[in-house]
DNA sequence: TGACGTGATACGTCGGAGGTCTTAAGCGAC
DNA sequence: GTCGCTTAAGACCTCCGACGTATCACGTCA
């Protein structure tokens, strides 16, 4: 094994071992490198590959320390791969998402708050009848975003968040070319939110799944 | 933004306009670096990121290249992810578990081949009535990856891969053997198989559900 | 024709030299 | 005494050149 590869493997054992602690800070570069017994250059390769994924925060001037390693933080280096899939696989992404989404919903009808509902009533209400596609994409986004919140997994959440990249990159093109996806996306959601509000969450899981299956079913028709 | 940064963005670039295919092979690194615009150690900690996450493939003494960008090879790295996180955060990926899985076997149970359920059938039948704690957790983590891989979702299994990661199993199954957890688990296999062969997507489903819902039952009184 | 050796090629590792940014201590003015 | 600026130290950023090592292709020889 290369000594890049071990020097990966060394800190993030130190990391899972507790040695180094979130928020902790590494030793300096020619320090860890004397430690690892490589040179600063290699070491410097494997620190770098550990903070594309968000294991370690380099800052130029301080130092290098270990990132909060919350689900959040270390899933959103998951929409940097996704992004790298071609269309071929979005049918897949979507499946999964066909899967996840509807069950947060349903969580979130159970646990969402008075407040985070006006939230979302206020956001819908400000986008109006007849919004530019890149508005509606935006707002869809968000709203999604603010109901998986709600359902209090952070991991589900997070996932989700970098599954709908390739999703939104669809819907996008959507929107573009199907005449009343506008319309029905907007019915959907308020659908989606008075399921919400009733605390119905087979409803609201019912609704989701119905919001995504249209999506998917379009898309399956046009590749 | 830093040079390593930006060569990186630049090869994502390139990789998802299409100018770099799957397979296709990068320019040697001298030349690569000459054509960024950096050193050739800068684009060694690019090429290096970019390699720990599945997108390149270096190989000493012949080249770079870029690789199959399949889903499961892309979302394996999330299973480098998985291993960061503490036990606080354990029940988190177990919740979504027991969405997808679920979802996943009753897909399976559509579309399983009968030479799969066979092959599922003798290993359960290899492992026997009082198996080894290292060959039930082997044997639990083939038994369902091999249903998974059934739904003919690839993202969807890699998905679950990861959140099974042999880490978060072991843990779990390190406290589980005390219990009476053994006989449980196989009974639980023997169902969920016996659901599979019906072609009863519903009793798949459930005892999926059943199946994940004991551990995370157990989990819970346990932290 | 096939096995072997050798050279070319490309990645792997290293040490050192400046450069740039952040931080904090030092210092003077209000 | 407090605030703001200057300055110096520390740490990461980038680069260069050199040598080591693994792979592949070509030519040689049996």
């Amino acid at each position: 094994m290369a000594v890049t590869d071990e020097a990966i493997e060394k800190i993030k054992g130190m990391i899972v071992s507790g040695a180094l602690r979130p928020g902790d800070r590494l030793p300096k570069e020619s320090e860890l490198a004397a430690d690892l017994g490589l040179s600063r250059n290699s070491l410097r390769e494997a620190v770098r590959a550990l903070s594309l994924i968000r294991i370690l925060d380099v800052r130029q001037g301080d130092g290098t320390y270990v990132t909060s390693l919350d689900p959040q933080l270390l899933l959103e280096a998951m929409s940097f791969v996704v992004d790298f899939h071609r269309d071929d696989t979005v049918l897949e992404f979507l499946a999964v998402r066909r899967i996840l989404e509807p069950a947060a919903t349903a969580m979130a009808a159970l646990r969402i708050s008075e407040q985070q509902l006006d939230a979302l009533t206020a956001q819908l209400d400000k986008l109006g009848e007849a919004p530019s596609v890149e508005d509606l994409v935006a707002c869809d986004l968000e709203f999604h975003r603010g109901i998986v919140q709600s359902s209090g997994n952070s991991v589900l959440c997070s996932l989700l968040d970098g599954l709908s990249g390739p999703t939104t990159r669809a819907r996008i093109w959507r929107g573009l070319t199907q005449e009343d996806a506008v319309g029905r996306t907007l019915r959907e959601h308020r659908a989606i939110l008075a399921a919400l509000r009733d605390r119905d969450a087979e409803a609201a899981r019912s609704w989701a799944t119905v919001h995504i299956a249209s999506v998917e079913q379009w898309l399956r028709s046009t590749l």
